[in-house]
RNA sequence: GUGGCUGUAGCUCAGUUGGCAGAGCACCGGGUUGUGGUCCCGGUUGUCGUGGGUUCAAUUCCCAUCAGUCACCCCA
């Protein structure tokens, strides 16, 4: 057989990338449920036609399919796609649960989601998200839209990465202001806008004449919308100064207004009403976030989402709801393509215990049980190879302490083969500082 | 899904106008007969991404495929 090869997309971290994925998912969760979220894991697949409920991403579901199952198969209602997100399933979730939940709801979920797209970097077929949503029956109020952004701010911060950005819109102030401009086709609009950055306003006029039929003056209008950026409420009197005035702008001013004082007052800096920012999912109504992390700006958000009002109904119920998702992979991966995550170690080992020889195996499992009883991740040497090499063992994964079992009569000893220190000690007694307990990620 | 670029040892890379494949680092052994890292000596790295084709001969030329990367699309 010849040597296995990677499967384009779908990334597999080594052991020390792992311990460090592992190290940035504690975090958030912890974050996530220090702000009141409960946690939910939904199923990996949904019926194909609830995935495809929205639209343009068919051509991104993976569709799930029995070996032994007939050609013609489950073409319809019964056929599977994995998710490609984590906000369609919990939309699905709430309907079916409705009659069980406490509304608003606010759960978190931190799971693999899976997009056929050609890969690259920051840009995977499976990878993990962390998401949080509120949802609540018949009406959801906006100071929920303004929580999102502080959460993930104390989530993000938390870890040793580069400062992010979260930068904030409201689709009301944009639908708004291209229906009081007169565009009617406010998608394209958006479309074309969320372009800006790439391929800069020439382009972007071009496009919206092209695809939103806007005549010179309307995009002129669009962009200078567009263009507008501040971090605080400024950005308000800027829009109103373009003169257009429309029911639906007014209200998605106010409820942008308010996400970006809220956060300017518990998370200073964070974030910045940025009136480019569409997202191109179709079913946000009012705002929507996006994440830059400073130094990977080129790579896209790390973190996106927003508020969606049509996701979820049943007959005359409806759940609006608002939420954001990071992109854990997406993030880990960028940072561990330019090697800006270390951590101390290769294992969770903080103690090998020497092995004198095999006979005496024995004695070395009964230290090592009595540290691992008090809590010090510990194994046992492999062989009862000459000391050097069984402390070359420990250096290899850059496990700190060798222990020696004492041998005649003689005490243990325990030495830092980082700095070469070795002192008596007896299991049940010695203990590492507290920051060689577990690796550290830096 | 469409198009471009790349693919030699674990890593970073040389190389051959087509003639049995190299360096540094890493790794293993020894010097150092049970306490590593420095130093010295010696050694192994490999279906030259994979599969076909052309040729007396292919790592080198051609085609396909896979993987990585970039742009488009879309998005975490």
């Amino acid at each position: 057989m010849s040597k296995p090869t990677p499967i384009s997309g779908f990334p597999e971290w080594s052991p020390s990338q792992r311990m460090i994925e592992q190290y940035v998912l504690d975090r958030i969760r912890a974050t996530f449920e220090l702000y009141g979220f409960a946690p939910l894991e939904t199923r990996a697949v949904e019926p194909l036609d609830q995935l495809l409920r929205k639209g343009e991403t068919s051509k991104e579901v993976y569709v799930i399919r029995r070996l032994h199952d007939d050609e013609a198969g489950p073409a319809g209602d019964d056929a599977l796609g994995l998710h490609f997100d984590l906000t369609v399933p919990f939309a699905r979730y709430v309907l079916e649960n409705a009659g069980k939940l406490q509304f608003p709801f606010r759960r978190y979920q931190i799971q693999k989601v899976w997009r056929g797209e050609r890969p690259q970097e920051g840009r995977y077929r499976e990878f993990v998200q962390a998401d949080i949503d509120i949802v609540d029956r018949d009406t959801l109020g906006p100071h929920h839209e303004a929580e999102m952004p502080l959460v993930i701010g104390d989530a993000l911060r938390s870890l040793p990465i580069p400062e992010v950005r979260i930068q904030v819109n409201n689709r009301k102030i944009c639908e708004g202001f291209y229906r009081g401009i007169g565009l009617t086709d406010p998608e394209a609009a958006l479309r074309a806008v969320d372009k800006l950055d790439k391929i800069g306003p020439a382009k972007v006029a071009e496009l919206l004449a092209q695809t939103a039929g806007a005549s010179e003056a309307q995009a002129k209008a669009c962009l200078a919308l567009a263009e507008i950026s501040a971090p605080d409420a400024s950005f308000a009197d800027a829009v109103r100064a373009l003169g257009v005035t429309d029911p639906l702008l007014d209200e998605g001013i106010e409820e942008l207004v308010r996400v970006v004082e809220t956060a300017a007052e518990h998370s200073p800096g964070l974030c910045v009403a940025d009136l480019r920012i569409a997202r191109g999912l179709d079913y946000y109504t009012g705002t929507v976030y996006e994440t830059q992390l400073r130094g990977y700006e080129r790579y896209g958000s790390i973190c996106s989402g927003g508020r969606y009002d049509n996701l979820a109904s049943s007959g005359a119920v409806r759940f609006p709801g608002v939420g954001i998702s990071i992109g854990v992979t997406r993030l880990l991966g960028l940072l561990f393509g330019t090697d800006a995550l270390e951590i101390s170690r290769d294992v969770p080992t903080a103690v090998l215990v020497a092995v004198t020889n095999e006979e005496q195996r024995a004695t070395s499992n009964r230290v090592a049980e009595a540290l691992r009883r008090r809590g010090i991740p510990t194994e046992v040497s492999p062989s009862a190879a000459k000391f050097g090499k069984q402390i070359r063992y420990a250096e290899r994964r850059r496990i700190p302490y060798v222990w020696f079992p004492g041998t005649d009569g003689a005490g243990d000893e325990v030495k830092d083969i980082r700095s070469g220190d070795q002192v008596a000690a007896t299991a049940e007694a010695w203990t590492p500082p507290a920051v060689d307990l577990k690796p550290l990620v830096s």
